[in-house]
DNA sequence: AAGAAAATCTGTAACGTTACAGGTTCGTTG
DNA sequence: CAACGAACCTGTAACGTTACAGATTTTCTT
């Protein structure tokens, strides 16, 4: 045992406890303490409950930046966060899922936001070379995505919402946005909608090419027609798209049929077309996703398609932490399929309406 | 100078530079090197810009975890969030607004969420204990806050969404519920509403309080009637809303004016009245706080007030930097008072509205 | 010119943790 | 009974930083 210890005023009563303490009180060397609380098999099955009821006792907890400085490990996984789009709840619903899916883990979320004005590269770089997190979380993905081809040059964990054509593979989850425009197209026709128009994402983002795809292809096997509306993309202002809405109904050859990619661009489209005098259900139909209750409130004739948020920070979570534990990429992959698209509510809407879930496919 | 140093395999090229590497490109040693960054007073003019030259030529970051072990600050400025209410957009503005605040800070954000099934003082307690933030935004704040207690009596610095009556005087930033409240009645008294209820806050949060005040006198002084609303609040689920806003439209003499303490809720109520066939504007007129565009677009005949989410972020994050900083409290207090009602927009809506805005005051 | 006082710089130790390279004890083997 | 090895424990050093208590040199005083 070394000399006195303990002794320097600093009393256990005050401060948080550390290795030392514990080695104090149970007559041992901080290493044996470090060893028995982490389980190492060349420490007595005894020692190791003495150790680890004292520890409990004591209310001793890790000191982090010990930890971190030691071995490298932060315990932390950064969101990376576009802090000016148009939002709305579903930040929080991303957020809500990471930290549920960290809770009882050792984790912390750091959330590192940037604006759109700054490189998205600036974020990932400072992450990586600072070292700031052990792993993390990107959005608004891009088929060759910069970020994505950086962390994987440099072996850093992270997971992505929605796919890249990056390899190699990377873990990613993702909302199959082909099959929701798809699904959104093929009730449209079931409607008797004719000319339909698609309110996509950004271009260069993934999983434009996604919707776009599932919306062109079904307007094809539907015999539909494609009214086009490219100048303009869901996570735009509000007052922006509501503007381009309005010019895209007064053109000649307007569409009956609209699919939207965010609950908040439904919002303006369908202010939008209740400005040109024309009337949901009557003169056209919408599709859009949701993912609170608000947009079916907004107007119940809207036809929506549940994205699940927070299912999808459960699932980015998991991703990046399997990532770190070093599991194999192709566990770290998951989809989430709609299965179909809720009828609009009558007047006096039910409640809860079941059967309109989506459901999660380990690739 | 020490006898080697940099000779361990890990070059200057691969690892990230710390003072040691900066040490031995100036020939100076560690401790030179770590005060002439910070510009400490025994260190020539010379070298300090000499020291600082090379480090920002080699990109030194100080590393984090080395900084935090040794004098016990974290840089890092802990946001704790009730995961699970209904909180819209809202949180998303607030992280923003905090995120902006600090930039160009050393801080970073972390967020400490728990459930609303948990008790609050536990993450308050994990944040204190650990040392795992240098300070604390808090929000949902009651009157007797125990959190407040808590970390007064620790010292432990904090700002609160909200005011409290816990003695002494600690940092905030509120919005001005009362006045909200007043407005919005005076509004509702202008367009000859008569019987008013008010959809108010959960009773024990501390602007529970405000809001009623302004709402109670501001019907007395109008000579209007209080329909009460008392069942339920802003941050329930959206269905149970609207389910207790049913109720109360179908009870003998019910309302012909509502005060909604939230935009979500608002809608809700919107969705009630339309269930039971009234009509916004006609037999009854409704007003809200609006924090996104999208209250408003909702539906047009809509009465709100703005309310600045982002703002409020700035200000918790500065009152929270300013309590570190030592500065005194009186100056961390911060009042947002919303100014005017807006005017509901016409059929073809503007696209800005100026003047609607709120007034930040400073007490 | 001796001594005092600035002006600059520096080594040591410590924050809490863990990897590593030993120690010690005790039972077993040849 | 010496040698060996298993089982268990421990001290040292290091991660990067900064407070502290000197060192060294230069400049000023008298």
């Amino acid at each position: 045992m070394n000399d006195s210890s303990e002794g320097k005023g600093r009393n256990a009563a005050d401060a948080r406890p550390t290795l030392k303490t514990i080695a104090f009180m149970t007559g041992l060397g901080v290493t044996t303490v470090s060893r028995a609380l982490k389980d190492a098999p060349d420490i007595s099955a005894d020692t190791k409950r003495r150790v680890q009821l004292v520890a409990k006792q004591v209310g001793y907890r890790p000191n982090r930046a010990g930890v971190r400085l030691r071995t490298g490990k932060t315990n932390v996984i950064s969101l990376l966060l576009n802090t000016d789009e148009q939002l709305m709840g579903f930040i929080s619903d991303i957020i809500y899922g990471v930290s549920r899916a960290l809770r009882g883990t050792p984790y912390h979320i750091i959330l590192t936001p940037y604006s759109g004005r700054d490189d998205p590269m600036d974020a990932v770089r400072y992450v990586v070379e600072t070292h700031s997190a052990d792993g993390i979380i990107i959005s608004r993905t891009e088929p060759q995505d910069a970020r994505v081809q950086y962390m994987l040059e440099r072996n850093f964990p992270f997971a992505t919402h929605g796919r890249t054509d990056v390899v190699p593979e990377h873990p990613w989850h993702d909302f199959d946005n082909e099959v929701f425009a798809r699904l959104a197209v093929e009730r449209l026709a079931r409607e008797g909608r004719k000319r339909l128009a698609l309110l996509a994402p950004e271009p260069k983002l993934s999983y434009y090419r996604h919707m776009t795809d599932g919306f062109v292809n079904g307007v094809a096997e539907c015999g539909l027609t494609e009214v086009p509306f490219h100048n303009v993309w869901v996570d735009q202002p509000i007052d922006k798209i509501r503007d381009a809405a309005i010019a895209l109904l007064k053109r000649q050859g307007r569409p009956d049929g609209i699919v939207c990619g965010s609950g908040a661009s439904a919002m303006a489209v369908v202010n939008a077309l209740e400005m040109c005098g024309m009337e949901l259900g009557r003169e056209i139909d919408v599709v859009t996703k949701q993912s609170t209750e608000l947009v079916q409130m907004f107007r119940p004739g809207l036809f929506v398609v549940e994205e699940d948020f927070r299912l999808a920070g459960r699932e980015l979570a998991n991703a990046v932490l399997g990532q770190i534990e070093g599991r194999p990429v192709a566990e770290l992959q998951s989809l989430s399929v709609p299965q179909s698209v809720r009828d609009p509510v009558a007047m006096p809407p039910t409640t809860s309406r079941p059967g309109a879930e989506a459901e999660t496919l380990r690739s």
